[in-house]
RNA sequence: GCCCCAGUGGCGAAAUGGUAGACGCGGUAGACUCAAAAUCUAUUGUCGAGAGACGUGCUGGUUCGAGUCCGGCCUGGGGCACCA
């Protein structure tokens, strides 16, 4: 009897795999059903950690339970490979982002391998492959001549730190999401993707994404923010501003409260505020002042309500008479709408808060249900709350839906404006000011304005001889390589050295690697074969990013004709993190440690070196600043792989946050053993034939085992793995209770059924475990060629069960009856049960509820 | 401020409206051992000797029956945030 040995175990079946490229994907004629399972690529920075440990597992499960079910599968891997940090590697330790990337993939890729994921390793990708990236070219080229790409001077969010631009998307708090600089406001030309034109589809697309978190789906549409409204000019009532002869444009969704308008009120980068400027110095100033304000978090929260007043008058549209001041007003932004409001304080606390400061009207016109007309006032807060529309003429004695349809109408009817639809979404600014990313491929020409680079001249290779010393865009300063000819006239011109955002690298990598050698960005054949991903896995933190980028990347190249899906991904899975406790010394220095760097003495937790005392933190996400992370290859080494991928997928449900303790992988290590003992004590060549009728032992061991399938089975089908673990920990507990040892030949037969079962069923988890258990059982064959177990319905049911019998709601005492008894034999054999007398007490039954194979509850008073 | 999610033993967690706490961790006792580790066995929500009672953040309600459904509140987490 040999102690199981991952070390020597795990490798070895690794091979055998290989041996027979058990997990490539099939061909395209291949006649079993196809499915596609993903998760997000990791960037290479060199290491797995605990969260792909996870990540990836989960991935696998799936991937291995589809395989056994008869599935086609198609689980590719591949490399998000550009980005800041191998420009920061080279800026600090003087390598090459090329070198270094490369040999942090070799690394990677050893330590996944060792996982035991079973990858089509055959379709591995890099993005920072010019095979790869030159085809992202050839598409954006296509989406430039669509119009979906252009160029335009704009305000842009600028991270200090990593010396580039970035999308709103990517500043989280005021900051820069990766470098977490506070981010700065500038003015730039950039290439911008026009996700805006997508933005409706984007939102009724998520209706059908049934197979999507609910939370995901409502973060995007909060993101995108569709809002219904109103937009309309005032005509300038005296003086008309030059260049404003068709009067001043806002953007409303409370056309109901026209008749509560109190003033106009204008962005400070609005043209107009820029014309009165110009020609007054207090509004300049005034800009000034709000342009410093900046948009951090920080200035918001303080934030008060500022205003100038221009001195000019706009006209109420429903009344000539009536004049209303237009203000600049810091509070109101440029880039929403249409940078102008009109301002209706009484329902509004924007408005409100600014008209209070001001002196300005507060007028009320919605009447709260209730309240008096005569009395109704607003007083610090406004009313935002349904009602009936008063003081305002025609609309009078509307509910504000209606009164909303009926001054849309009259505005349209007035040829003043339109009903519109407005959305918090803007363009995706792709410009980065960075080397380590894929090229623009465009030319600029003094006389022709900006080129497309030709086709022979793609991919637009990033030069390999740049330097790092000095900050700023090293390609940029390189001496030759922005140099060409313009292809339209042939005269002088320059590359674009910008590069596209490492999003876009990621927004289609799952469409390449449905053929990841084609000679076009997307082999449309293989794409409409396997696209959508039917099941996609990886963290909440892209509920945003990068799943709103590949959701319209997607669109924009059905469009363009190289694919047929508009969803990337029909389903998605969002898996928690793993986090651990944190520890730091009580010193005054306060250090975090490493949970390796920490002992118990004498029951006291210390720093091993020092002795100083610990105290034991929060539970946080595995980070290096915290330094409360575990090393996957240290739990691999010590434990084996199969008890860390055990363990992370044991402990919490998959989409809940699971905590990684030393005691639970010893736990998950324990019954790596304990199961693999089973196997090992099992004698060879066991008649499985035998009759096992009559034997009570055998039987139950049977029902156990094909209640175990059955219950596996549902809950990999739900995504509830931690459950389906606890069965197989369950069903170990019951195997150990029918031993080898004094077992009858029938109970033999049933621990060999029982394990030819256990061995496919733990494969998805613990998958070297599995093969080795299937080897000892004697099979030629392996596990992850085997077909996925069944089981015998007759055999998984119940023949008997325990009902609970309540009194009133009580539970009292128990029967046990055969199994789908119909209700009226229970009742007649609860109320027979000499118990029944006991239990009621003296009371009297009213009534008897049985729930079939479930509960009895006798009513009595 | 708005939107969403979650509160269950010492801990991670189970539980189609039907026996709350499966399974694991930790604890306790015991076996094995010269001893320890490992392993195995039993036990482990609280109170109670026991029968039993009480227990799923608080509070109302629906129901024969509520951790689960509905209303209000509290706490924690996440998202968005001057978006007109």
């Amino acid at each position: 009897m040999a102690r199981y040995n991952p070390k020597e175990v795990e490798p070895r079946q690794r091979a055998a795999w290989d041996a027979v490229d058990a997990f490539a994907a099939g061909p395209p004629d291949d006649p079993r059903p196809r499915y596609y399972v993903l998760e997000m690529f990791p960037y290479p920075s060199g290491r797995i950690h605990m969260g792909h440990v996870r990540n990836y597992a989960l991935g696998d499960v799936i991937a291995r339970y589809k395989r056994a079910r008869g599935f086609n599968v198609l689980h590719p891997m591949g490399w998000d490979a550009f980005g800041m940090p191998a420009e920061n590697a080279a800026m600090e330790r003087g390598v090459h982002p090329k070198g270094w990337t490369y040999d942090n993939i070799a690394n990677m890729r050893a330590e996944l391998k060792r996982l035991g994921l079973s990858i089509d390793w055959s379709r591995e990708l890099a993005t920072c492959d010019p095979a790869y990236y030159g085809q992202q070219q050839r598409w954006f080229l296509k989406l430039w001549k669509r119009g979906l790409v252009y160029r335009k001077e704009g305000v842009v969010n600028w991270d200090p730190v990593d010396n580039t631009v970035l999308a709103n998307e990517q500043v989280i708090d005021g900051r820069g999401w990766r470098s977490g600089a506070v981010v700065e406001k500038r003015k730039l030309t950039q290439w911008f993707l026009r996700i805006t034109d997508y933005a409706d589809d984007l939102i009724e697309g998520l209706k059908t994404l049934e197979r999507w978190p609910e939370k995901v789906r409502l973060m995007q549409e909060n993101w995108i923010g569709r809002s219904k409204g109103l937009r309309f000019r005032f005509a300038f009532a005296g003086y008309t501003p030059t260049g404003f002869a068709d009067g001043l444009e806002v953007y409303t969704t409370r056309p109901d409260t026209l008749f509560g308008a109190s003033f106009v009120a204008i962005a400070p980068d609005h043209p107009l505020a820029e014309r009165v400027a110009a020609y007054h110095r207090d509004a300049a100033a005034f800009i000034a002042e709000c342009r410093k304000g900046g948009t951090t978090e920080a200035d918001i929260e303080t934030g008060e309500k500022l205003g100038f007043d221009t001195g000019l008058w706009v006209q109420h549209p429903f009344d000539p008479q009536w004049r209303l001041k237009v203000w600049i007003a810091n509070f109101v932004l440029m880039d929403y709408g249409t940078g102008a409001i009109f301002a209706c304080p009484a329902h509004d606390q924007r408005d409100l808060d600014f008209a209070r400061k001001y002196g300005l009207p507060v007028r009320p016109v919605v009447l709260p249900p209730g309240a008096d007309p005569e009395t109704f006032a607003v007083g610090e807060e406004a009313y935002t709350g349904p009602g009936t529309i008063f003081k305002s003429g025609f609309l009078d004695g509307l509910d504000v839906e209606s009164a909303k349809a009926a001054a849309i109408e009259r505005i349209e009817a007035q040829d003043q404006g339109r009903g519109a639809t407005v959305y918090r979404l803007r363009d995706w600014g792709v410009s980065r000011q960075r080397y380590w990313g894929c090229p623009i491929p465009v030319i600029h020409c003094a006389a022709c304005g900006p080129q497309p680079a030709p086709d022979d001249q793609l991919p637009v290779v990033l030069p390999d001889d740049v330097t790092f010393d000095r900050p700023g865009n090293p390609l940029l300063r390189h001496p030759t390589w922005r140099h060409v000819a313009c292809p339209a006239c042939g005269g002088p011109a320059e590359r674009e050295t910008d590069t596209l955002d490492t999003f876009v690298d990621s927004s289609w990598y799952f469409a390449r690697f449905t053929d990841p050698k084609a000679v076009e960005p997307i082999d449309k054949t293989a794409a409409d074969a396997w696209l959508p991903v039917d099941q996609y896995v990886g963290g909440i933190e892209h509920a945003v990013l990068h799943l709103l980028y590949a959701r319209f990347i997607t669109r924009a190249l059905k469009d363009e004709g190289l694919m047929s899906v508009a969803e990337p991904f029909a389903g998605l899975f969002t898996q928690g993190m793993v986090t651990h406790e944190t520890y730091r010394t009580t010193d005054a220095a306060e250090r975090w440690l490493s949970p390796a760097d920490i002992e118990t003495r004498d029951g006291v937790l210390v720093e091993a070196q020092t002795g100083v005392p610990v105290t034991v933190g929060g539970i946080e996400k595995m980070s290096k600043s915290k330094k409360n992370t575990v090393a996957p290859e240290d739990i691999f080494d010590a434990y084996g792989v199969d008890a860390a991928r055990l363990f992370v997928m044991s402990d919490s449900p998959p989409d809940r946050d699971v905590q990684w303790t030393a005691g639970g992988v010893e736990g998950a290590w324990r019954f790596v053993h304990r199961v693999w003992n089973e196997f090992d004590t099992q004698p060879e060549g066991v008649d499985i034939a035998v009759d096992m009728a009559g034997d009570e032992r055998a039987k139950a061991l049977r029902q156990a085992t094909h209640r175990l399938i059955k219950s596996v089975t549902d809950s990999i089908e739900s995504f509830r793995f931690n459950t389906g673990i606890a069965r197989l920990y369950e069903f170990l507990n019951v195997l150990k209770g029918a031993p080898v040892a004094g077992a009858s030949p029938a109970v033999l037969a049933a621990r060999a059924e029982a394990l030819q079962a256990l061995a496919r069923l733990i494969a998805p988890f613990t998958p070297h475990l599995a093969e080795e258990a299937w080897t000892r059982l004697g099979h030629e064959g392996l596990v992850v060629q085997t077909p996925w177990p069944t089981y015998d319905p007759a055999l998984a049911a119940e023949d008997e069960v325990v009902l609970p019998v309540q009194v009133n709601g009580k539970r009292r005492w128990e029967i046990r009856v055969a199994a789908g008894l119909e209700p009226a034999e229970v009742e007649k054999i609860v109320l027979g049960d000499e118990e029944v007398t006991r239990r009621l007490d003296g009371l009297s039954v009213r009534k008897v509820i049985v729930v079939k194979d479930r509960i009895v509850n006798i009513v009595a008073g």
